[in-house]
RNA sequence: GGUCCAUUCGUCUAGUGGUUAGGACGUCAGGUUUUCAUCCUGGUAACAGGGGUUCGAUUCCCCUAUGGACUACCA
C-alpha cells in the first residue's frame, strides 16, 4: 500500500464534540497502524460560522487525547498551509477548471429566488432540486447566451460556480464501511462550489486539498454519506485519483431517539465535549469531570470498533495495534454514561498509590488540607477500589480528615443502644493501654478482649463505627483507627457518648 | 415529502446457512466483608415484523415497520 495519509478536518464552529473527537481518533489509530501520517486541517471556509478559540480547542482536546499531529496548523508541513483560509486563493483556479470543461457553470440566482422556489415546491409537496431539469429556466451560463452571462460576469453582478450534475446516470461507488452504493444522479443537485464571496464551499475545498495534501484515506462521520456521490464526481470530473472513503456511524444520545448534542449531556449529568468549554454558553468536559485520558480513549474507542476479542481494556499503542476499519460498525451507538464510568475504575485501580495520593492531594488542598504524601499513600490504598475518580476519595474519607459533626440519624437508630456508651468506655480503656496503633496491634487486642468479655461483636464494632465515622460506611475499622491515631481516635469516642447518651 | 443508511439482551457488541446465540456494562440473587463499597459466584435478558430461497434461516433476497443522516452561497 501507499503511504498512508489521514487528515482530521473539524470547523472551527464551537467545541469539539465527543463524536468528533472519536473521528480524530480513529483516523489516528487507521494512520498509526499503517505507519502513515495524521493530518489536522483546519475547515474555516464559513467566516460567519467562525468562533473564536475553537481552533485551540480543538488542538488541546487532541493533546489531552494522545493524539499526536504530524502535520497540521501549528505543526507545519510541505503540503501547507492547512487552514483553508489560508489557501483561499489556490481553489478559484479549481473551479475554473470544471468550468473549462463544462463540469461546472455560473450561476446568478439569489437566495431569495431560490428560497422562493423552494417554498412553492414544498407547497404541492416536492421538493426543489437545482439540476438538469430545471437548469434551463434559472439564471444561469446554461440557460443563457454567452454574451449575456459574459456582460453579467463584466459587471460584477455577484454569481456562484455551481457543478454541472450529469442527468439519468446511474453511478456507482464504495464505501469501505457502507459497501457497495448506488444512486441516480437525478437525486442529486448541482451544488454549489464556489460562493459569492470568493471561498469555495466544503465540497470544492474538501476534495481540492485531499488531493493536493495527498490523503489516502478519508475517515469521517455518517453525516456526510449523502455529499459521496458528489464528492467522487468531482474527483472524476478532475481526473484524479479518489482517497478511499469511510464513513463513520454516529453517536447516539443515551435514551430515546437521535444523535447525541450537548443538552443531553446537560440532561443526564455527563459531558458530550472532552475539555471544559469557557466561552459563552459553557460546557462541561471529561477532562475536568475527573476522566482520566486514557480511559476516554478507550471509551470512545469501543463506542463503534471492537477487536472482535474479549480484551475490553486497551492503551493508545494496543488500540493501533488492534484497530481495523474493517471492523468499524454500520449502525449508531448509543454512549452509555454508566459504562464510562466503570472503563475509568479500570484505568483508577491501574494507577500506583503514589500517583493517586499526588492527584488527591491537589483536591485536598482545595479544602484546606495539607497532609503528607506518604500518608496519603496509605490513606488511598484503604479506598482506591472503591472509587472510580479521584474526587470520589473525598467522599470516602472526609471522615479522615474531619471527625464527624453530626451522626446519621438511621445509623443511631439501628446501631446505638442502652449498652453502647457502656462498651465504647470499655473499648477505650482497652485502647489507651496501647502504645502502637497499627492494625496488627490493636486488632488482635480488641478482638481479644470482645470474646473474652463474651460481648456481641457486631455491638462493640458498628457502635465505635458510628462514633469514628458518624455514619455506618468507610474501610475496615482498624485501619481507620491507625490512620487518624491513638489521641483523635479516644477523642471521638468520648465526643460520641457524650452526644449520643445524652439525647 | 424525497434520497441514502441502519436494525442481535436495557446499553456496547461477538457470531454462524445447522451454536445451549458468547462477552462486557447495568440489573437481580447468593457469598465474602462486624458497616458501606469493592470483590467473587450465579441468574435475568436479544437476533424488529412478514414473506420468500433452502432440508434448514438470526445469517441470503424482497417488503413493511422503526430509527438516523442529508435535503443551504454550513461544514
Amino acid at each position: 500500500m501507499e503511504r498512508v495519509r489521514v487528515r482530521f478536518a473539524p470547523s472551527p464552529t464551537g467545541p469539539l464534540h465527543i463524536g468528533g473527537v472519536r473521528t480524530a481518533l480513529y483516523n489516528y489509530l487507521f494512520a498509526k497502524k499503517h505507519n502513515g501520517t495524521f493530518i489536522l486541517r483546519i475547515e474555516d471556509t464559513d467566516q460567519v460560522r467562525f468562533v473564536e478559540g475553537a481552533e485551540e480547542y480543538i488542538m488541546e482536546s487532541l493533546a489531552w487525547c494522545g493524539i499526536k499531529i504530524d502535520e497540521g496548523i501549528r505543526e507545519g508541513g510541505k503540503y501547507g498551509p492547512y487552514r483553508q483560509s489560508d489557501r483561499k486563493d489556490i481553489y478559484r483556479q479549481y473551479a475554473d477548471v470544471l468550468i473549462d470543461k463544462g463540469d461546472a457553470y455560473y450561476a446568478f440566482d439569489t437566495s431569495n429566488d431560490l428560497d422562493q422556489l423552494r417554498i412553492e415546491a414544498e407547497k404541492t409537496g416536492n421538493t426543489f432540486i437545482y439540476n438538469a431539469t430545471v437548469r434551463n429556466m434559472l439564471n444561469n451560463s446554461e440557460s443563457m447566451p454567452e454574451s449575456e452571462w459574459r456582460k453579467k460576469l463584466d459587471s460584477g453582478e455577484p454569481y456562484v460556480i455551481r457543478y454541472k450534475m450529469p442527468q439519468n446516470e446511474e453511478f456507482h461507488f464504495d464505501d469501505v464501511i457502507r459497501g457497495h452504493i448506488v444512486v441516480n444522479t437525478d437525486t442529486l443537485d448541482d451544488k454549489v462550489l464556489f460562493k459569492s464571496d470568493g471561498m469555495p464551499t466544503y465540497h470544492l475545498a474538501n476534495i481540492v486539498d485531499d488531493h493536493l495534501m495527498e490523503i489516502t484515506h478519508v475517515i469521517r462521520g455518517e453525516e456526510w454519506l449523502p455529499s459521496l456521490p458528489l464528492h467522487f464526481m468531482l474527483y472524476r470530473s478532475f481526473e484524479w485519483k479518489p482517497p478511499v472513503f469511510a464513513h463513520l456511524p454516529l453517536l447516539l444520545k443515551p435514551d430515546g431517539k437521535g444523535k447525541l448534542s450537548k443538552r443531553d449531556g446537560d440532561r443526564m449529568g455527563f459531558p458530550v465535549f472532552p475539555l471544559f468549554w469557557p466561552y459563552g454558553e459553557t460546557a462541561k468536559g471529561y477532562r475536568e469531570e475527573g476522566y482520566y485520558p486514557e480511559a476516554f480513549v478507550n471509551i470512545l474507542a469501543f463506542l463503534g470498533w471492537n477487536p472482535g476479542t474479549e480484551q475490553e481494556i486497551f492503551s493508545m499503542d494496543e488500540l493501533i495495534k488492534a484497530f481495523s476499519i474493517e471492523r468499524v460498525g454500520k449502525s449508531g451507538s448509543r454512549f452509555d454514561p454508566e459504562k464510562a464510568k466503570w472503563f475509568n475504575h479500570q484505568y483508577l485501580q491501574k494507577r500506583t498509590d503514589n500517583q493517586l495520593a499526588i492527584e488527591f492531594r491537589e483536591i485536598l488542598r482545595t479544602k484546606g488540607h495539607h497532609v503528607d504524601i506518604g500518608e496519603l499513600e496509605d490513606l488511598v490504598k484503604l479506598v482506591k477500589e472503591r472509587v472510580s475518580f479521584v474526587n470520589e476519595i473525598w467522599e470516602q474519607t472526609d471522615f479522615f480528615f474531619v471527625a464527624p459533626e453530626i451522626y446519621d440519624s438511621e445509623a443511631v437508630r439501628k446501631r446505638w443502644k442502652e449498652d453502647s456508651p457502656a462498651l465504647l468506655l470499655g473499648l477505650r480503656s482497652e485502647l489507651s493501654k496501647l502504645d502502637h496503633f497499627t492494625p496488627d496491634v490493636t486488632e488482635p487486642v480488641i478482638k481479644g478482649w470482645i470474646e473474652k468479655m463474651g460481648y456481641n461483636t457486631g455491638s462493640v464494632m458498628n457502635a465505635f463505627r458510628l462514633v469514628l465515622v458518624g455514619s455506618l460506611r468507610g474501610p475496615h475499622i482498624f485501619d481507620i483507627i491507625s490512620w487518624i491515631g491513638k489521641e483523635e481516635t479516644l477523642r471521638r469516642i468520648d465526643r460520641g457518648i457524650a452526644v449520643l447518651s445524652g439525647k
